[in-house]
DNA sequence: GCTAACCGAGTACGTTGTACCCAGTTATAG
DNA sequence: CTATAACTGGGTACAACGTACTCGGTTAGC
């Protein structure tokens, strides 16, 4: 019913299980092992987009195996770690997202802000756990080295190149985070965004009417001050960012 | 050692105890609760602060007010609602917040932008728990009514008006969340934002030594950059998109 | 075939949120 | 003043979860 996660582990172990060489592991005594860990992280990912974050646990993703939860614990130090893995691999970009390349600098950066919204939608668990500074994997690297490819030609430093693609996250993230989040299927209403404004209505109605609140009272009249949605607002924000961006080193045209 | 916590409990209950009259109570029978609901939630806001996400529990914010566990639940109806209530008392402006006001509509947003900074520098946890939609009470209200103020006397649409202070939010938080969590008394290192990235230095560097992300290998080579902190990085966004905003109402002097 | 390293999985414990309960307290009605 | 009813503090207890410990079985290399 309520609530578990905070988003990672210790930073040392995940990353060393990040960028492990599979290979190593041959030819050595003992059984091979029944899983791997692409297919323990994978199964936790799919457990994860069904169920919502509050439902993933140790016990649950070693049902889904078939199997016992300690057995997990041949494969992951422990669950925050797990959560690391899991978000390299659903962040990491689809072969198709790689061979997409927008035609100049900004439609790059917009395709950079979809695709991210898109992984968004995709595992909304990703909202309810990205908190604390990234753990660079593979799959977060190679994104990250994708993104890149806006500033390709164009005469734009590495720090300001790392800032804007910091930039455009940010705004992805915050606005996903508004719109997008939760859904998942054993959450209790309100979940839908429309059903948690609706709770929350009452309440802004009566504090508009009150005496306080005078600015917010006279934003809210107006009919269609709250009509933005999802990607909307997302775009609304990137776009006077990139329109800065441009201005800044004159790349309008 | 690890980690509980999603952000937020049902909402219509959360609502109701952000927005109730706390004189109703008077006149009835039974004796006079030994704590209010503000000392609660400020106890457990205090203990946050010290202790980080991971260390409040109800047992400790419980010992804190020298009483048992269940005595918090006469207050509160269980542990996410209580976090909803810290956030919004924990983001309230203060008098001398409310007082302030920028010269222009761009200040005004910027002092926004370094206020919702300065909370969650003083209250980390926040970064690790303000996933889901926000919560309106009074607190948030109040910082929204303020706002607002960045745009009297001009002539934009409430829906813009809205769509920009939840892009300066957006930017605000993101940054923030890459450069300022955690760092609480009982996470154990790597906690602070060097730590961390030293931890994945040597990762990063094989990444970009091995063919694969070339552009990344080309960006790590200049030497400044990474070298962006915190405020710095927020400012940067900040600026580009109060740029665009600015161009977009020529509302540059 | 011996051996050593390794795997699966069961048992169990500590932590945490919280349901349930009862005894004590106090405003109100008679 | 007394009885009553609504409320309070806080103890006990349980369920869910992460995971430490352990043991019996398996397999590659000598």
């Amino acid at each position: 019913m309520s609530t578990p996660q905070t988003g990672a582990g210790d930073p040392r172990r995940s990353l060393e299980l990040l960028w492990r060489e599979d290979g190593a592991q041959e030819g050595r005594p003992g059984p091979k092992p029944r899983f791997t860990l692409e297919q323990v992280v994978a199964t936790a990912i799919a457990l994860a987009d069904r169920s919502g974050v509050a439902a993933l646990n140790m016990r649950a993703v070693a049902d889904e195996l078939g199997t016992g939860p300690m057995t997990l614990y041949r494969y992951v130090p422990g669950k925050a770690e797990l959560l690391d893995l899991m978000v390299d691999r659903a962040t990491e970009p689809s072969p198709e997202d790689l061979a997409t390349v927008g035609s100049d600098w900004r439609e790059h950066l917009v395709l950079l802000a979809e695709g991210t919204w898109d992984d968004f939608a995709a595992h909304p668990w990703l909202l309810e756990l990205n908190q604390r500074r990234p753990v660079m994997g593979p799959g977060s690297l190679t994104g990250f080295d994708w993104a890149l490819r806006a500033f390709e030609g164009l005469d734009i430093p590495a720090r300001d190149q790392n800032l804007i693609i910091t930039g455009v996250m940010s705004i992805v993230t915050g606005a996903a985070r508004d719109h997008l989040i939760a859904d998942s299927s054993d959450t209790p209403p309100p979940t839908t965004e429309s059903e948690w404004w609706a709770a929350q209505e009452p309440y802004l109605v009566r504090a508009a009417e009150g005496g306080d609140y005078p600015r917010l009272a006279a934003v809210t009249t107006e009919e269609d001050a709250w009509s933005f949605h999802g990607r909307e607002a997302m775009r609304f924000t990137l776009d006077a960012f990139l329109d800065g961006i441009g201005a800044r080193w004159a790349l309008d045209g």
